[in-house]
DNA sequence: AATACATATCGTAATATTGCAATATATAAA
DNA sequence: TTTATATATTGCAATATTACGATATGTATT
């Protein structure tokens, strides 16, 4: 039908799913790319940045910000952005295990 | 236009996009556990384990496999499936940096 | 108050994703 | 060769995403 079974998956599923999704384009991976190079920046900055007009770069923002991976805050008349740690450090722990995973040579099937 | 721009992007950013997209959904998600745990299986266990219809499962896999994330091995009339750690590693890059940032305690706007 | 600037929201068109029944394909077993 | 089993593909309905022009909202400046 079209929508997303989500309540048959656990919490923890669901939630590192919509962390994965967030970052599943290209727009806020370049986003997040240059939060981790820049710091802090004023949203005009992101909109300079990116190849896309800038209700398209909010509605990313939102996005992001909504999957917990990125925090604004008025600052006067603009808004100033930067990387949430807590939204990584949600993935760190998935990502852990597959790193640990790929340490141990397993079993592959080819 | 509702089209993607992918072109006005990286080769790295759309494909760092490319892989978290196929993460991006729980069913997904599930799978990629599941395999973590029991290294390889076949197919129908896949289908067993989520509570998805078998040709839901079949395109979840599909796309795990276009992203790069798991292979698939015919195996008499079975699948044999397993993660593909090349398409992890890939991740892995972006994933380091995040902790770097992490660990050097960095400004924040809030 | 009027103006300028920064950002968000609305509305909408184009496209992509999700889910499944029905069906196709391919191997194994009888 | 028939039958059973495993998996993929097709077709389609429901919904979500992407992009942007137009517009709203909010702050700063004059």
């Amino acid at each position: 039908m079209g929508v997303s079974k989500t309540e048959q998956f656990t919490d923890q599923q669901n939630e590192l799913a919509i962390l994965a999704k967030a970052l599943g384009h290209p727009a806020r991976i370049a986003i997040i790319e240059y939060l981790l190079k820049v710091d802090t920046c004023i949203c005009g900055d992101i909109v300079n940045e990116l190849p896309l007009a800038q209700p398209t770069v909010s509605q990313h923002l939102k996005e992001l910000r909504n999957a917990g991976l990125i925090k604004g805050n008025f600052e006067g008349a603009t808004i100033c952005y930067c990387i949430n740690e807590l939204g990584f450090e949600k993935i760190k722990g998935f990502f852990h295990d597959i790193t640990k995973y790929l340490e141990k040579s397993k079993k592959q099937c080819c």
